[in-house]
DNA sequence: ACCTTTATTGAAATTAATTGCACCTACAAA
DNA sequence: TTTGTAGGTGCAATTAATTTCAATAAAGGT
């Protein structure tokens, strides 16, 4: 299991201050089994300590994301979800008829990629995709 | 040169009412060179017409993309841009340090969305993509 | 031309996410 | 200790997109 001090010491490392927000924000991550919205994470913390904001929320999950700590993934239905970097990578397919989302092995995108970065020196950002379509049910 | 009368066939085919609000709309996506953000299309508009509201454009932008006539792709930047279904299918990488925006042939997308298929038996919808990541200049 | 049906629209409210700003806090240099 | 600086926070305002709902108008039948 991991241990939000994982993060933490990343996270201070590199000059980074370790706030109580913080600290609730990412064990909100961290704990939530799967992925965890922005709002979701908030309504947690306010439970306890009604006074934090919902923008010091964002701002830190965009700090994360730009420390690579954290991977973000929309899979539609207007709210982005965030996960932890360090729980592995995984992509997902999400059906658009029936709203079902299949985990994708990691492996079929490294084509892919090594693809991009022969023909175009274009290094991607394939930690969490989202790909759209219709699952083998819908399809029929 | 493609006519807005392609769209406006298969609308009203399929028992959509042609409306003057649909007209306009479906016009300047037609005759946008680029992709063109929901914005871009009410402002246009607005020159012309004050009274047509935004939300009409949003509805009819989620309508043509539900019959697979324009696809939308959020190329970053906060705005999700639209582009004629017609004028062909073409992805993007998108430089997450400098912002460029590289065109992607299609190509490089079709070995993936086999073995989707033939993996999981899923229909991935590819037809306007964006990946992001960092460019040969910004990854050095 | 006149109804009738029902998709469509405008206006306003709502939601998710972001930003500007004033204030605050930790820490180090003078 | 004082001061400077850079990171952080709360609050309110803003933006892009969506939804609700009453009013409207397009398409088809008479």
């Amino acid at each position: 299991m991991n241990q939000p001090g994982d993060i933490i010491g990343k996270l201070t490392e590199q000059g980074y201050r370790l706030t109580p927000q913080r600290i609730m924000i990412l064990s909100a991550i961290e704990n939530s089994d799967d992925h965890i919205s922005a709002e979701e994470i908030h309504a947690q913390i306010v439970a306890k300590y009604p006074h934090v904001n919902i923008s010091t929320v964002y701002r830190t999950l965009e700090l994360l994301k730009r420390l690579g700590l954290v991977t973000e993934t929309d899979l539609g239905g207007g709210r982005v979800r965030y996960h932890p970097a360090a729980k592995g990578h995984h992509h997902h397919l999400v059906c658009q008829e029936c709203g079902a989302i299949i985990d994708l092995d990691e492996s079929l995108l490294s084509p892919l990629k090594s693809a991009l970065l022969r023909e175009y020196k274009f290094s991607a950002d394939l930690r969490h995709l989202a790909i759209f379509g219709r699952c083998a049910k819908c399809s029929k």
